[in-house]
DNA sequence: GCCAACGTTGGC
DNA sequence: GCCAACGTTGGC
């Protein structure tokens, strides 16, 4: 069963359309252990992710992506150069790891102000007091109302 | 294994 | 820039 996760870009780190340009990504720098364990132990291959901007104002979901390579050693975790080296993480024993996301859809920015006001996503992980986890997932009925509102009748096929 | 201090995220 | 809500660290 494939299964919705949501992915938050700050969007002056690597906004939505740095994926299109690129065509693909890995999604390095993830430093959480639940996010991390969500990525290494849940995505699959063709699994979809709301890709989201954060420190926006408004925040809001700006493309859907699809994971095309599941989990491996984040390398950036044993870069001394990389603001993301842990020093605690090595090749042979790695700490974090990523997978890889391909650009499938841009949707019409939708706003963390929309989402909260539409009733349909009570309840949402996104939207739950508190919530800061970079990598979350989406339960289907809630995927399904945002790619509804984005004008995608039949997200099934995507 | 507890918990205080500290650091980070991210909306506002 | 503020600060709530976490998560992590490290002394004990």
């Amino acid at each position: 069963m494939r299964k919705y996760w949501l992915m938050k870009s700050e969007l002056d780190v690597y906004p939505w359309e740095a994926l299109v340009s690129e065509g693909r990504t890995h999604w390095d720098g993830v430093r959480n252990y639940q996010a991390r364990n969500m990525m290494r132990d849940k995505m699959k291959k063709g699994d979809l992710v709301l890709f989201y901007h954060s420190n926006c104002k408004p925040p809001h979901i700006a493309g859907i992506a699809k994971i095309v390579r599941e989990s491996y050693a984040d390398f950036t975790s044993w870069d001394v150069k990389s603001k993301y080296f842990d020093p605690k993480s090595t090749p042979e024993n790695p700490r974090w790891f990523m997978v890889d996301i391909e650009p499938l859809i841009k949707i019409d920015n939708i706003g963390l102000p929309d989402l909260r006001s539409n009733p349909l996503l009570e309840g949402m992980p996104l939207l739950k007091k508190g919530s800061r986890l970079s990598v979350q997932p989406v339960p289907e009925e809630y995927f399904s109302v945002i790619c509804t509102i984005s004008g995608i009748n039949n997200f099934e096929t995507l």
